[in-house]
DNA sequence: ACTTGGCACTCGCCGGTGCCGAGCGCCAAT
DNA sequence: ATTGGCGCTCGGCACCGGCGAGTGCCAAGT
């Protein structure tokens, strides 16, 4: 083993040190609880090169050492293979999400099932509308002056929203919407639907098109210039006892989490089957400078339908909570290529 | 002014002033910042009236007085009405409001301002299906074995269940199921459309009898045995200003807000138009010993659609948090009115 | 060229001490 | 019933000093 190896080696002691006790970890305390077979003398002077790499920092003179977000990020980086869960853990997963009867549960159940696993926070975002396709299109009269268009897509969602119709809207016109919207749609992308649906005003009745625009008009709006994303959490009462240290940057968490924005950002970045992990600054909102990111892209086969997370300190057990995000978005993605 | 009524005024000060400072307040405190027109020794006798009968404490000996819960639950009572917003505020609200377009927006919109108004917060659940009427039905097929059930209810709210069809439904029968369905559920509460669901089955031949009666056990199940109820969070943020004193309670809430069994159960309490506070230990949830809970159903007319609430800790600004979950129960209860 | 034990040094933590002042209860006087 | 006065309690804060974990450096050993 060279030097350098064993210094590697002390800073994956001094990670696993601290994660388990939340206190900065000497040199002596390492040559005790690892088979480092050197002194502690020589441990000092790696970890004063550590230091200098910038891979590990005191938090005051004559304090133990903490891994730094660099040092975090070298230790994820070596992690040769993400190790599996055991097999009992495994198809415990299994039974517990295959019971689920549809999207909703699916999802619900997959966040808490995270967030357990981990003891953090766990973040489920609802397939993507961005990549969906259309599986079915309805409309449904809401009374005068209004329509429902539900829409569902590949992966079971489904998506409504209102339409105000033009007064001039007849009974017939909503019929010949109903087929035509029908025809237009089934099977294409989100995006190139509405795209099909901007083209009918122009091929229907004069007296129809003023019904078809409005229509169009909502469905591209809310579907391809600002679709709804959506995210489920579970887990919050975890952050009580994983941030009892520093309870200052607890705010910053509880911010991210509540506008639902910036997660939504890093998940977009998701990968199918590839575990992505942010760590402090990496993540480039402030609030989130304390927190590390765990996240996966779910879906079936190759495309990515959309991400899940765990969200937590800095300090956490990486190869754990990158096993169980793992282990989770793959069965997700499974049971929603199903349907 | 007889005594009863000072001893009152002195316990009013003492709230008003604990929940300004968060600190402990002493006599003197309060003859210099309130207009009593006594003397602080007075006031000392009037204090060891109020801690005899329990609505103060001293958190230790020379120390300044704190309410209890049973000392915020007089001044709650005592407060004669609900001292309205300003016009100002009520506009605002108002108009706010009004440019949502569905349901889920409303109370996206409800929750993030009541928790903006409050500082605290806030929860609004999604109208109950338990008193819901249907608006409409729809039945989409979903590949082969499966079926979409849509029910749209008259607040708005979209719910759909899968129903896994028996081998041998066909096409006719899922068309005859469309016609049925519309037929007999149109306008009922969800409970009379599942029993008038039930009674299908016998009705229609053999062939189709298995695929209604399939139906009609999802429609129960799942509508009327055990009907899925949601929450909408907010300003989950603010828990870490309006904790920063007692941390440890901080888990209790989270956990309750996680758990939302809770808090589904004291929404469902909620009558309309009127605000009802549960104080610290009047929650019978432990994980609530420490909080405040301020409800109000909404609805249209005297009928409850459902409820919403803020959560806080014990020293709150009562007075405030009332109008806030009046006001904005009221305008949520129009605008689903209107629906 | 590493590794090791020794050594002096730094500094956070902890317990003890003493002072200050807010706040209280009691009481006698009005 | 109210008031001012008095003595008492105790939490908070600042200060101090010893302890010990941990460090960096160095000279000696392999």
């Amino acid at each position: 083993m060279s030097a350098d190896d064993r210094r590697f080696e002390v800073l994956r002691a001094i990670v696993a040190d601290y994660v388990a006790t939340h206190e900065p970890v000497g040199s002596k305390a390492l040559v005790e609880r690892h088979q480092l077979n050197v002194s502690a003398a020589t441990i000092r002077h790696d970890m004063a090169v550590l230091e200098e790499d910038g891979f590990i920092a005191q938090p005051h003179t004559s304090a133990g050492r903490v891994p730094t977000d660099k040092g975090y990020r070298l230790f994820v980086d070596r992690l040769a293979a993400v190790k599996p869960l055991s097999p009992a853990e495994r198809h415990a997963i299994q039974r517990f999400l295959a019971e689920s009867v549809d999207l909703d549960d699916v999802l619900r159940r997959s966040v808490r099932l995270l967030s357990q696993l981990t003891h953090q926070v766990a973040v489920v975002q609802y397939p993507t509308l961005t990549r969906a396709t259309v599986r079915h299109i309805e409309v449904v009269p809401l009374g005068p002056g209004r329509l429902l268009i539900v829409v569902i897509t590949d992966s079971g969602r489904v998506e409504q929203r209102v339409v105000e119709l033009p007064a001039d809207a007849t009974e017939e016109s909503v019929a010949l919407l109903r087929i035509k919207l029908a025809e237009s749609v089934n099977g294409r992308r989100l995006a190139e639907a509405a795209a099909a649906v901007e083209q009918l005003p122009g091929q229907v009745s004069s007296r129809s098109s003023g019904l078809f625009s409005a229509v169009a008009a909502v469905l591209t709006r809310t579907f391809v210039d600002s679709p709804e994303e959506r995210l489920v959490l579970s887990g919050t009462s975890n952050l009580s006892s994983a941030w009892i240290d520093q309870p200052s940057t607890l705010r910053g968490v509880l911010e991210a989490l509540d506008e639902q924005v910036t997660l939504l950002k890093l998940l977009a970045l998701a990968t199918a089957d590839s575990v992505t992990v942010r760590i402090g600054e990496e993540n480039d909102d402030a609030n989130l400078a304390a927190s590390a990111l765990v996240t996966a892209g779910y879906g079936a086969g190759s495309t990515v339908m959309g991400g899940l997370a765990v969200v937590g300190p800095t300090r956490m057990d990486y190869p754990g909570t990158m096993a169980a995000v793992r282990a989770v978005a793959r069965y997700v993605g499974e049971l929603l290529g199903e349907r």
